[in-house]
DNA sequence: GACCGGATGGAC
DNA sequence: TCCATCCGGTCG
């Protein structure tokens, strides 16, 4: 499978991530969990959790470019996370990559997180998977298919996930865009923002 | 120009 | 439950 395989809605594009596999700096890893995000509101996705939502910016325009790229963003000040961008050329929409089962590079892993976390740990939660595998802010943007890259993904069959909410969006926190596959420790826990509305409301 | 508020994670 | 720590977006 191969780049034109991810110029797709932001849900097909969920399911083929997960089982992929993905490759950085020394480690690689197979996806398990991943949430995804649509555009702006006269898009064919409007998400108004999207970093994308208010149209392109400043840090958020490679959402809005060709499918296969890396988009990464600064969470909280402090932890690097990625996303595959999906979708058209021009039509924003991108997956974030948010669990991996490390399968090969351990070592390598462990000593970008620290020898005292588990193993399972190594790539729980989007800041932590970027941590594992090396990718930094100074990826934004890169190819993913193109060989050189030192983030690279390498795409499986589409697999049948779980889904649920996403977490930690104060908006359209009801909307089940999250997908994990079944029986991995490696699947992060869902919190929703404190910030939400109550379950069930508008979305 | 100031200020707000996260698509988090780890320590209590 | 709390908060470290940036910075683009938003609003005055």
């Amino acid at each position: 499978m191969l780049r034109a395989d991810l110029d797709v809605d932001p849900l097909t594009a969920a399911r083929l991530l997960l089982g992929s596999g993905l490759t950085g700096r020394g480690v690689t890893a197979t996806i398990v969990e991943v949430e995804a995000y649509g555009g702006p509101a006269d898009g064919p996705w409007p998400d108004p959790a999207a970093h994308s939502f208010r149209g392109p910016g400043l840090r958020n325009s490679v959402m809005f470019g060709p499918p296969g790229r890396l988009y990464t963003y600064r969470s909280h000040g402090i932890h690097v996370c990625a996303n595959v961008v999906c979708a058209a050329d021009g039509v924003a929409a991108a997956v974030l990559l948010r669990a991996a089962v490390i399968d090969t590079g351990h070592d390598v892993a462990w000593a970008r997180r620290g020898t005292s976390v588990r193993e399972v740990a190594l790539a729980r939660g989007p800041g932590n998977l970027c941590s594992a595998l090396g990718i930094t802010m100074d990826d934004n943007g890169i190819d993913l298919f193109d060989p050189q890259s030192p983030v690279r993904l390498e795409l499986s069959e589409l697999q049948v996930g779980q889904t649920g909410p996403r977490v930690g969006v104060s908006k359209a926190a009801d909307r089940p865009w999250r997908m994990w596959l079944p029986d991995h420790p490696e699947v992060s826990a869902y919190r929703r923002s404190p910030r939400a509305p109550v379950p069930g409301g508008s979305d």
